[in-house]
DNA sequence: TAGATACGGAGAAAGGT
DNA sequence: CCTTTCTCCGTAT
């Protein structure tokens, strides 16, 4: 049979003998196949001038190469030729060679199974022709063809989880499947291989083993058996998968859990032991964490317990101590093998439902479908960018410039106004929608676009810091317009991963573009577009003013409008809207006239609040940046709620107190209360120990314990207090290697809460958490927190 | 297995008197 | 002892 089918990668791959054969994994409706693209010649180019000097280094080097001169140029305006090699391997060498001899190479770093899909525009969805030869759990599809093509996959997801002793040692695996997951397509899988005699006493369905190895063996034998796509789990890869083939090694074992019984690998991330990638051929290993941090899901702590209580509304209360969770299993192990299995296979349904709940794979197969990035990958916007980018430029004549070796003085960011400090009635949010991008679609920023438009200066588009546009020539405005227009599709269909998954890759475009990460970095193409953003909100806060308004700040893409304090709320959205239109057309105008452009910059009036705060900075008069609060009333449901950013109240390193405190305060100002109250009420309920729980201090140590060197600051005074007592007790040290710490201020200074010992310095909180935010506010109504407070703090 | 810059505040360290 | 600078964290966009 050589019909066409559909399909959806899983996994790619090269193989190397005497050619380099290229290898697809995909879901198909007929189950897995493997496609098999033979006799591939790998390539990447050089300059013509440099043709002689190439042959002369490769032909002593012995290794079959062949270079043919062809139709594209470089970015510098040179005709390029390729040189095409029959392994990868003999291709890394050479260009290593001539990179050493000081020829440039180009595209010598994409891998042939990337760039095989880039150049066809196949994105995780294709269609395959080819003759299917049936193997044992699998179809395989020899010297096939492969183009695009849209598929929905039914993927079949297990969750595994492993239980094992602070050693490593294995004890056990739980796994389960079930009907939840949207995309799920097994039946209900839920069972336990643990290590022990036979039991009968279980709820779980056991699959029982004498020892690690046969465990080991088990479970490939397992897993091969259930066949998944996808093996999930949290933080699965860095440490189940990492655990499993550390005792596979042990064992001198290797970990067939692939398809075609192939195995699964590990490679270590660069300066980072114990961390590293995965590869099981065939199928994929998705970590939960990564997945929903991709998907900009944010926790205080990505903890299971954590999610699963905060997205399902179940979990454990309390996170137990390191220690004491793996001496509890330890005990399981020996003692209560069921209740160990029991709590093993709890575990992995948490992750399924997690899974379901987010609907996280969803949105990682339709990021795999936007920008052919693999399922796994996490991060990868210059490879995104890559991927859509280079096949076109390609089409458009150019060889891909490589990673910029000089970098100049780099590009501002966005545009962030003085504030005028105040307390006010009726302040309105203007904001452009999707700025960057509508800026790069209006003024054509575009890598190739820039080379030409440099070449063609007389009709071109003026950019920044000498950059010019072509008009025509370009591909990037498409790529965003296309995007553009499938998000407001998902919008209209209320389809929020698809609209989530688009803009986090359109929002992407820009930072690669000044990121000397990426091949296409160019000064000229980021300052274009945060230049212009500048003068667009600049340009914009004037005609606001023209209209009799006063702009009393903005940040990049929005600005804040202060209307006059009597105005009914009715009014005060008849002026945005007014104001978002008036500003659209003017934009329109403006570019018409002075660029012959057609403006895609909109302008939207997004909020009115009916109370507005913008604090000064600490100890100056100045009005603060990226700080402020306002109260929003939703007239339709009759409710209300207040705005804080970048305010105390949204700092997870600030303590509940403080937080509380802070919204108390607002909701009296907002609301033209009294607040002398309240602030003696916390002071006094402090000093009276009342709000002992909300004193505690979250930080993140976000290098290793020992880097801190420059200075001590009290989060990490207190880690190292913990660990020295860890030390002491022979427990396992548990901040060496980042982590997050919860501290108290005590009269003997910063102690971690797992080994409080000294008073608490109440004196501290009201000094350091209370005083500040109620300095914030107090002096907008003519209040002050030390007079409040005056007969209060005589009682220490 | 490389998206970006701008900003504020606390507290330690360094520097000046 | 007081002021300035530096380090660190978390945040806005």
């Amino acid at each position: 049979m050589s019909d066409i089918h559909l399909g959806f990668l899983l996994t790619r791959s090269s193989r190397e003998s005497d050619q380099t054969e290229i290898e697809y994994w995909a879901a198909t409706d007929l189950g897995p196949v493997l496609l098999r693209i033979p006799a591939q010649r790998p390539l990447f180019f050089i300059k013509q001038q440099n043709l002689k000097q190439v042959q002369q280094i490769l032909d002593q080097a012995e290794r079959p190469f062949e270079v043919k001169a062809i139709e594209l140029k470089t970015f510098d305006g040179q005709p390029a030729a390729a040189v095409y090699s029959s392994t990868s391997r003999n291709s890394y060498v050479a260009s290593r060679q001539l990179s050493r001899a000081g020829i440039e190479v180009f595209e010598a770093d994409l891998r042939a199974c990337d760039r095989y899909l880039m150049e066809r525009f196949a994105y995780g969805g294709i269609a395959f022709s080819g003759v299917l030869t049936q193997k044992e759990g699998y179809l395989e599809a020899w010297d096939c063809q492969l183009k695009p093509a849209d598929f929905q996959p039914r993927l079949k997801v297990l969750s595994l989880d492993i239980e094992c002793a602070l050693d490593g040692q294995l004890f056990s695996v739980g796994l389960a499947s079930g009907g939840r997951p949207v995309a799920n397509e097994f039946s209900e899988i839920a069972e336990v291989l643990m290590i022990g005699s036979p039991q009968a006493d279980t709820d779980t369905a056991m699959h029982w083993f004498q020892d690690e190895k046969s465990l080991l063996l088990g479970l490939c034998a397992r897993i091969r058996t259930i066949d998944p796509d996808l093996i999930i789990g949290w933080n699965l890869i860095n440490f189940d998968m990492r655990i499993l083939l550390e005792r596979a090694t042990k064992h001198n074992l290797k970990l067939h859990i692939g398809r075609a019984s192939r195995a699964a690998s590990w490679r270590s991330q660069r300066n980072e032991p114990g961390k590293g990638y995965v590869t099981i051929p065939g199928r994929v290993a998705i970590d939960g964490i990564d997945a929903l941090r991709s998907a900009t899901w944010r926790f205080p702590s990505f903890s299971l317990e954590n999610v699963a209580r905060t997205l399902l509304d179940r979990g454990k209360k309390v996170e137990p101590d390191v220690d004491d969770r793996f001496a509890e299993i330890e005990y399981n192990f020996l003692n209560n093998k069921p209740a160990l299995a029991a709590y093993n296979l709890e575990d992995c349904r948490l992750v399924l439902d997690i899974f379901e709940h987010t609907q996280i794979i969803e949105y990682l197969v339709l990021r795999s479908q936007i920008t052919g990035l693999e399922l796994d990958r996490s991060g990868g916007s210059v490879a995104a960018f890559t991927n859509l980018y280079l096949p076109r430029l390609h089409r458009g004549g150019y060889v891909a410039p490589n990673l910029p070796t000089v970098i100049g003085e780099g590009s501002p960011g966005g545009y962030v106004m003085d504030s005028k400090p105040g307390l006010y009635r009726n302040v309105l949010v203007l904001d452009f929608k999707s700025l960057y991008p509508a800026i790069i679609r209006t003024f054509k920023i575009d890598p190739m676009g820039l080379i030409e438009g440099l070449a063609e200066a007389q009709h071109s588009i003026p950019g920044f810091r000498g950059a010019r546009f072509h008009r025509n020539r370009h591909y990037l405005p498409q790529i965003i317009t296309d995007l553009w227009l499938q998000r407001d599709q998902a919008k209209h269909d209320n389809d929020k991963v698809r609209s989530q998954a688009i803009k986090i890759l359109m929002n992407s475009f820009y930072g690669v573009l000044g990121s000397t990460g990426c091949r296409f970095y160019d000064e000229r193409l980021a300052s274009s577009i945060t230049m212009r953003g500048h003068q667009i909100m600049q340009i914009t806060a004037t005609w606001i003013e023209e209209q009799g308004y006063a702009v009393i700040y903005g940040d990049t893409d929005s600005l804040f409008v202060s209307l006059d304090q009597q105005l009914p709320a009715a009014a005060c959205q008849q002026i945005g809207r007014q104001l978002a239109d008036l500003i659209d057309q003017r934009w329109q105008h403006e570019l018409r006239s002075k660029y012959d452009l057609k403006s895609l910059l909109e302008i939207e009036f997004e909020t009115h609040f009916s109370r507005f705060l913008m604090p000064t900075i600490r100890g100056s008069e100045a009005g603060s940046k990226k700080r402020y609060a306002g109260l929003v009333i939703d007239s339709k449901n009759d409710s209300e709620h207040i705005v804080f950013k970048g305010l105390e109240n949204v700092r997870t390193d600030w303590t509940e107190v403080a937080r509380k405190f802070q919204a108390d305060l607002f909701d009296c100002v907002f609301h033209d209360r009294d607040p002398q109250q309240i602030v003696r009420d916390v002071v006094r309920e402090i000093l009276a120990g009342e709000y002992d729980q909300m004193l505690v201090y979250r930080k993140q140590l976000r290098r290793k314990l020992k880097m801190y060197v420059k200075n001590v600051p009290p989060h990490v005074r207190a880690a190292r207090m913990a660990d020295q007592r860890n030390k002491t007790l022979g427990k396992s040290l548990k901040y060496q290697n980042r982590g997050w710490i919860n501290y108290v201020v005590t009269v003997n200074g910063p102690q971690p809460v797992e080994y409080l010992e000294s008073a608490i310095d109440y004196s501290h909180y009201i000094d350091k958490q209370i005083k500040p935010i109620g300095d914030g506010v107090l002096p907008f109504i003519d209040e002050d927190f030390d007079s409040i407070i005056s007969n209060q703090i005589q009682l220490f």
